[in-house]
DNA sequence: GAGTATACATAGCATCGTTATGGAATGAGC
DNA sequence: GCTCATTCCATAACGATGCTATGTATACTC
């Protein structure tokens, strides 16, 4: 696990495929381009997962729900996890990255809809949250700084103080984490 | 602000010093040792950084100045912060980071002593939450991804959030947080 | 003062991303 | 069907990278 990468060079790409370097330029215009494509791909995974999560008449269900499949990508494609926010994104990935943040975000204000949150509560501000909590502990546990078990033990109750301080009640809150992270555990 | 880096490579280094390029490897042993004492640097920076920090009477308060001190650090030094946390660290590293964290643990503990955290919290819990979503939020910042207000906009939120699911009121969380947040705000 | 060990400058090596150049394949126009 | 233009990519080379080998000072020991 986590083992020891070997860096991702140019000749080494090409090296079994019997194609020159000179492939990656007219295709991708270069390495920068060809790690833009890598994280397009990435961007593209996620977005495909998220939206295969189904959606039930439980917003914060969903919402955890979503988390999960974030957090289940992750570790999935651990290496393009890291293509993709490691290094400083330009405008385009940009673009990819809202368009799957956005599904976080339709679910939070649905939640707010629902009477699940206060109403002066700012979905955007929920959604950004969870996924700021979400991405630090994902990139701890892809770096190796923090056991993959940190998944299971810290994001369900970050999850559930972030929902209660938004206004749910505890006992709503709770279920409905424990319903959505159902499944990340029960697909590993 | 967030310029473009350019790499950090070994005849940069020595480019200016006069010194030549074997000088790195009879103090460093090659570019991953000097990397891996440009972390120990930057642990040891925030380690004094976190031990400035004021303890009070109120261990909750201390838990967000020492949360406050850890991010303005990482503004402060921002390239030092990437190189602690992009790569795989080391065990040495990890060893300093260890002492680090071990700071935020101990008011944690303080808390649950006076009686701000229930009884059956772990300190060790709380505190690697509160590390964890403020490693989220500063990575995602330096980054580019998220701008820096959001600093501001989310620590203390999600902060409370998490001391009140830990057993503290949220009067007094609230507050704890307010004041330990504005030794970062007021410092810039 | 002689002998030994440390420190580092010079030069070279393999490999990296990138560019220049030329040739083979493809398609359009008449 | 022939010609021309364009696209695609293999070959080769360039500058720069981290690193190693070698030799030569300097410093320290006895």
């Amino acid at each position: 696990m986590l083992a020891r990468r070997e860096p991702v060079t140019l000749r080494s790409l090409v090296a079994g495929t019997g194609a020159s370097t000179m492939a990656v330029y007219t295709h991708f215009g270069g390495m920068p381009g060809l790690w833009s494509a890598v994280r397009q791909e990435g961007f593209g995974r996620l977005a495909a997962r998220l939206s295969a999560v189904e959606r039930t008449d439980d917003p914060v269900r969903d919402l955890m729900a979503l988390g999960a499949a974030y957090a289940k990508n992750a570790l999935d494609f651990p290496d393009l996890y890291r293509a993709m926010f490691d290094a400083a994104a330009d405008l385009e990935d940009a673009d990819a990255a809202d368009s799957t943040f956005a599904q976080l975000v339709e679910c939070a204000v649905r939640a707010r809809e629902q009477g699940r949150f206060d109403r002066d509560v700012q979905p955007l501000d929920v959604a950004t949250r969870q996924w700021l909590f979400g991405h630090g502990v994902v990139s701890l546990v892809l770096t190796g700084v923090l056991p993959a078990a940190s998944l299971d033990a810290h994001v369900p109750p970050m999850a559930e103080a972030l929902f209660v301080s938004a206004g749910d009640s505890l006992e709503t809150a709770r279920a409905s984490v424990r319903d959505g992270w159902a499944t990340f555990s029960s697909a590993r």
